[in-house]
DNA sequence: CGCATACTTGACGTCATTCAAACCGTGTGG
DNA sequence: CCACACGGTTTGAATGACGTCAAGTATGCG
């Protein structure tokens, strides 16, 4: 299936908005949209030649292996956001959709002959790499020294603002996207500790659980500053 | 001072390795050296229109501190290294020099317009930033999960690489280039802690401390192992 | 209805932190 | 030259956080 960039809902926030009209189509003719359902994998660890992609709608997850077959989730990937290695010879991680998802795929070769050719691009996505690092120093911060409860907090408190209309306020109610596993994963801590920790933070008054995934935010500023806090 | 390319020593190796001799040239008359020693300030978190830097000698830190002022090491930058912000509107961390170093940096501006200018400059930037991305990553993945004792192991086989001429052979004695400090701060362990599994990693055979910096490589695939363990 | 999957909760053990004290190499002043 | 203080480091003992093991509670699906 080739791209419909007219009613792509990210055409204005990817990577490809800094594209001129022209130059669009000609990328669009290099790509394919592909459909993912929750669970199915898109890039696996040391594929070659794996292609790049732009996610338009769902989630992903960017996945560790290490030898227990412990898994680690090491980013999550939103709208707009792009994935896939354009410089190393294989890809170092699974990536794995988390919802039914929806992305614009294009091959190695495709991409790279585009950077060249157009430098906004090539800008549009050091820029998007750039953020990935903050991102990934960000989660790095949080899981060095905090405690589960921080980390958890703080997760939630992300998670509030992702699933806000407005960029400053948090949704006052919404569901967590991930399963305890997977924000387990993602913390670097036990599915057990993490619904442990989930208790406690009702039980503080800061939130109040709706079912499984729902969240209620009860004292959003509770959570802020038990999201600061360290061991001790 | 302006830059003297011919003798510089990662001519070779830094993001302006990919740029003809006249584009070089261009680049450098917009660029000025400049020397750090150990402990002074780059940038600091907050800075606005800061500047960026290729690190030609000597090496940098990639700083967080929290509230509490505790601080976390993000990232360690290295000869031929890049360092900047170029599109966030301010610094996010803290860049000090752990030894003395020597640098080229660039107005953001200028930096900006040699993009546009030299696609291959762009590329190379784009290259160095999903290296930090992985590496940041494959912090994240060691401090996530893995007992003190991994992580000291994993740190201190990196280092015996970084220390090696080799790119595939770990010195067998070398510095280590932080402090116990450092190394906890880096690891999200205390001090004493490093202490403790330095010590112990002394009684196991796998290295002997020859005074406060020095380590020497006793049995390196029992490091290697060692790094691979979690809790339990 | 029965089974599977996800989640919650409790008891207990392990590991890292905390607090405290001693150690060592270096530089300073008597 | 020695005493002394100081920063970085090592080591010990006690506390506490999180992991492990195990049992029990939803929720959903065939």
């Amino acid at each position: 299936m080739s791209l419909a960039c007219a009613e792509c809902p990210v055409r204005d926030s990817a990577a490809c908005a800094v594209l001129s009209e022209e130059e669009r189509k000609a990328l669009a003719s290099a790509g394919r949209t592909r459909k993912l359902s929750r669970g199915e994998l898109l890039f696996a660890a040391g594929d070659t030649d794996t292609a790049c992609a732009t996610l338009v709608t769902g989630a992903l997850k960017v996945v560790a292996h290490n030898v227990d077959g412990n898994e680690q989730i090491l980013a999550l990937i939103h709208p707009s956001g792009f994935i896939g290695e354009m410089f190393a010879p294989f890809a170092q991680h699974d990536v794995v959709s988390l919802t039914d998802s929806q992305l614009c795929t294009f091959a190695r070769k495709d991409m790279e002959r585009a950077i060249d050719e157009y430098p906004a691009l090539a800008r549009a996505l050091l820029r998007r790499s750039q953020e990935d690092l903050h991102s990934a120093r960000s989660m790095l911060e949080r899981t060095a020294r905090a405690s589960a409860e921080s980390r958890l907090a703080a997760l939630i408190h992300d998670f509030a603002h992702a699933a806000s209309d407005s960029p400053c306020h948090p949704a006052s109610q919404f569901d967590l996207p991930l399963t305890r596993g997977e924000i387990a994963n993602m913390l670097g801590l036990t599915i057990e500790t993490v619904s442990r920790k989930l208790s406690d933070l009702e039980k503080m008054g800061a939130i109040r659980r709706k079912g499984k995934r729902g969240i209620e935010l009860l004292d959003p500023a509770l959570l802020l500053s038990l999201s600061r806090k360290e061991f001790g």
